[in-house]
DNA sequence: GCTGGGCTAGCCGTTTTCGGACATGAATGC
DNA sequence: GCATTCATGTCCGAAAACGGCTAGCCCAGC
C-alpha cells in the first residue's frame, strides 16, 4: 500500500499530513519530534482534502470534533492511550496520572507521558489537553509555544458556551 | 501481494514450496529448521508447477542446474552468501572458509555457516554443497542424513561425466 | 499555619545495548 | 594431535537506560 503526503500551513507552522486510505500522520514542521516526509511517500492533496478543511476550521474556533477516519500504529498500550485522549473533550485538559487511571492503571502516568509524546497524528489526537498534575504544561513535541496556543485557542472557542450555560 | 505455497513428497521427504510470482522458500519437513506455512498464505499448487517438475528431475538425476526465478528473502551479506552459492558447480563441494574467501571476507567464515543455515530456498541454493574443511559435513538444516544423500545423489550422477572426461 | 519550590524515590512501556550462541577455520602453544 | 583464541554476521533474550510523571517530605518565606 503506498502512502501519499502533503504539507498545509497553519497558525502554528507547517503541517505534515500523510497516509494511505485512512489519515495516518499528522506532524509539525517545528518542535524536537518533527518528522520529514519518507523517501518512498508520494506527494498527493487530494486524500487530504477533508482534513486540511477541518483543520481550517479547527483553527479558526469553528470546529470542537474532528471527523476523520484514522489508522494510527503503535503498540496496543499506545493505541489504547491514543484512543483515551480522543474522550477528553474539547477545551478541557487531564493529567497524565488521571489518563493512567482512566486506562485502569493507575502508576503508568510515566508511560502515559511517553506514549503521548509518540502519538503519531498531533492535534486531531489531542495529546496538547494532557498536562501535568500542578497545572504545568511539562512537555510537547511540537514545542511548548504550540501546545500553549492550541489550549488557549481552545479556552477561547469555548467561552460562548461557558456564558450561554450560565 | 499474497503468498502461495503447497507441500510435495521427495526422496528426502516433503518439502514445503512458498513464494509469490517468484519462488521464495523451499523447506524440508524434517530437521531442526523445518518451517510450517505461515497462517496467512493460500495454498495453491499452479505457481509451483515449474519447481515441481524440475526437483522430480532433480531427485531422478536428470537435471544439474535448476532453472527457476528466485527471489530469496534477506540481510545484504547473506544474499551475497546465497548467490555465491548457486555459483558452486553440481556435484562440487567447497568449504566455508573457501567460501568466505570467495566473497572477499576471509575471516566470515562462521558468519557464513550462519548465513547458510539460513538460506531460504534449500537444494535450488545449494547450501547442502558447503562442508567443513577437514570433509566433515558438519551441519544441514534438513539433517545431516539428508544433506548426505544429496551430495550422493550429485556424485552418482556425475559419474557418466567422469567417464566421459577420461 | 500555609504556600510554593525543590528534591527523592517509585512506577511503567519502549528503545537501546550487550552478551551469547551458532552448520567455521587458521594460528598458536603444549 | 588437542585445547585455546580470535575474527565474523545475525538473531534473541535479558538488562538497563530513558522519558511530556507524581505523591510525599522538607524547608524557607510570608
Amino acid at each position: 500500500m503506498t502512502t501519499y503526503y502533503t504539507m498545509t500551513k497553519s497558525p502554528v507552522g507547517d503541517l505534515l499530513l500523510a497516509g494511505g486510505d485512512r489519515l495516518e500522520r499528522l506532524h509539525f514542521s517545528s518542535g524536537s519530534k518533527r518528522k520529514p516526509a519518507e523517501p518512498d511517500w508520494c506527494e498527493d492533496r487530494t486524500p487530504f482534502r477533508d482534513a486540511m478543511e477541518q483543520l481550517d476550521a479547527y483553527f479558526a474556533g469553528e470546529l470542537r470534533e474532528f471527523q476523520l477516519d484514522l489508522r494510527p500504529r503503535g503498540t496496543p498500550f499506545q493505541l489504547s492511550v491514543w484512543s483515551a485522549l480522543r474522550e477528553i473533550p474539547y477545551g478541557q485538559t487531564v493529567s497524565y496520572g488521571e489518563l493512567a487511571r482512566r486506562l485502569g492503571n493507575p502508576n503508568a502516568s510515566r508511560a502515559v507521558g511517553l506514549a503521548n509524546g509518540s502519538n503519531p497524528i498531533a492535534i486531531v489526537v489531542p495529546c496538547h489537553r494532557v498536562i501535568g498534575a500542578n497545572g504545568k504544561l511539562t512537555g510537547f513535541g511540537g514545542g511548548l509555544p504550540v501546545k500553549q496556543h492550541l489550549l488557549a485557542l481552545e479556552r477561547r472557542a469555548r467561552q460562548p458556551d461557558l456564558i450561554a450555560s450560565y
